[in-house]
RNA sequence: UCCUGGCUAGCUCAAUCGGCAGAGCGCGCGGCUGUUAACCGCUAGGUUCGAGGUUCAAGUCCUCGGCCAGGAGCCA
């Protein structure tokens, strides 16, 4: 009998097909049995009647605890009440193998679980439907994210993970012993390494974990996460903001096609996701100013009013950012921050020193930042200032400084966050849902 | 680090002015041929986060401590 994926139920209509998974939930009713079966890539419902089966079988059916491990075979038949993912298909059982009987204190309810239980439990919270469905969203993002930059040109590179002293600061780093050499970090970003990467390989990305000891206790914070960080020589402020709209235009495009079943589940309104498509609007840091200013005088709660407190200079908070951005349908560009708020290699606005050529680009609905970028400095004397600016050891930076020695161009990066996009594209609440063991200041466990 | 909120059955939560510790879900038992987190009946299940205090009486009030969450700052 062929064993079949879930996902593909349709294709299998009027025939004899076996799935391997697990019982995700039991219903009975007297001489029917209902099977939730997962298998991985979907929910798919098993109908057991007990006229068709040995008595022995039904009745072991009708005792299976939630989450035994099966092997089931039967004849698909499409059914509009059938629930699962995708659902509109169900199986009568013709046969069924019982892997293991799990025990029947399994602690994850179908209902709500708070927090802290649902994460203490994470290894097991995977199974439930709506992380199943973030997280197959995620490696979505991840695949299209990949598959877009290496048909454009891009070359895949690992920056190392142990890292020296750091590229801005060393307080929001993690610090680990590294045998006579003192104290090595982990990485909060491959962008300096990258920069080297460039003036062998034109353009280039790494995407892998990250780490930040920021004590950031908000939804929107992970302390590990996963950052892709293109790099791109020959490459301007503009160019760079039509990367990032072609790439994630890509991105969610893809979603879009391969997991509208698990969006659906997720309640996403795809509508809204249909309507990202390049170019995104771009304003500057200056207009943004401007659009805040009004939008807080249009403002009548007090306390969302002294939120939006705004002068120009500052960096944007959340409340900022949320408040942008629910002008717009699509992600928006903000570019030309004050350079005293960003970091020291960022090139500076020609005419304007105060302000320099960074952009971060917004995600609607109030989900704020997923991507941040720069031109960077390619005038190696500018550069050497800024880290003397900046008190910075000159000596940590010399490799850093040899990049512009030897060729230097003009160059732009950014760093998008994997888990800011699918808690956006998922609608989530928390960017905790959007990886599997997430780390955040009050947990490493499990 | 700061501000705010929470901690009661395995889980999610109730408990009025300080006056008998409750429900739903889940587990167990029984019933039902179309359930959608099924439904109906029954059973079991409690150191109310910890320590101290006030009181005839504390889940509830006070003090100290612990843990968690949401937000701010910082960032992707």
């Amino acid at each position: 009998m062929a064993i079949i994926r879930v996902s593909d139920i349709s294709k299998y209509a009027g025939q004899d097909i076996t799935v391997q998974g697990w019982v995700y939930n039991r219903t009975d009713k007297g001489k029917l049995c209902f099977l939730l079966v997962r298998d991985g890539t979907g929910f798919v419902q098993c109908v057991a009647f007990k006229g068709d089966l040995a008595p022995e079988l039904f009745e072991q059916i009708m005792r299976l605890p939630q989450e035994s491990s099966v092997i089931v075979t039967g004849a698909v038949r499409e059914d509009k009440r059938a629930p699962g993912i995708p659902g509109g298909f169900e199986l009568g059982i013709k046969d069924l193998k019982v892997v293991q009987t799990a025990e029947a204190d399994y602690p994850m309810a179908l209902k709500d679980h708070g927090v802290d239980f649902a994460l203490d439990n994470r290894h097991l919270w995977l199974r439930m439907q709506s992380q199943w469905a973030v997280l197959r969203v995620r490696a979505t993002v991840m695949a299209a994210t990949r598959e877009w930059l290496d048909t454009n040109g891009f070359v895949e590179m690992s920056t190392p993970i142990l890292t020296p002293a750091a590229a801005e600061g060393t307080t929001t780093l993690f610090e680990t012993e590294y045998f006579d050499e003192g104290k090595a970090y982990l990485a909060q970003t491959g962008q300096l390494y990258n920069e080297a990467n460039i003036f062998s390989f034109g353009k280039v990305y790494c995407f892998g974990p990250t780490f930040r000891a920021e004590k950031s206790k908000t939804r929107r914070h992970l302390t590990e996460f996963w950052m892709l960080e293109p790099e791109i020589a020959f490459c301007d402020l503009d160019q760079l903001m039509e990367i990032e709209e072609q790439m994630i235009t890509h991105i969610v495009q893809r979603v879009i096609r391969e997991r509208t079943p698990e969006l659906k589940f997720l309640g996403r309104d795809i509508a809204k996701l249909e309507a990202i498509q390049a170019p995104f609007p771009r304003i500057s840091y200056d207009d943004a100013a401007k659009m805040l200013v009004e939008l807080r005088e249009k403002e009548t709660d007090p306390e969302k009013k002294e939120l939006l407190k705004f002068d120009w200079g500052i960096d944007f908070g959340a409340p900022h950012e949320t408040a942008i951005t629910q002008q717009f349908e699509k992600p928006v560009f903000v570019y030309g921050y004050p350079t005293a708020v960003k970091a020291f290699y960022m090139e500076p606005w020609p005419g304007r020193p105060e302000v320099c050529k960074s952009v971060d680009l917004l995600a609607p609905e109030g989900y704020g930042e997923i991507c941040g970028g720069s031109e960077r400095i390619s005038d190696p004397d500018l550069l050497l200032k800024r880290i003397h600016d900046q008190n910075l050891p000159e000596e940590a930076f010399k490799w850093y400084l040899d990049l512009r020695k030897f060729g230097s161009v003009p160059h732009s990066g950014f760093g998008m966050g994997t888990e800011r996009v699918t808690t956006w594209l998922c609608g989530t609440e928390h960017i905790r849902e959007a990886i599997a063991f997430p780390r955040t200041i009050k947990r490493v466990y499990p």
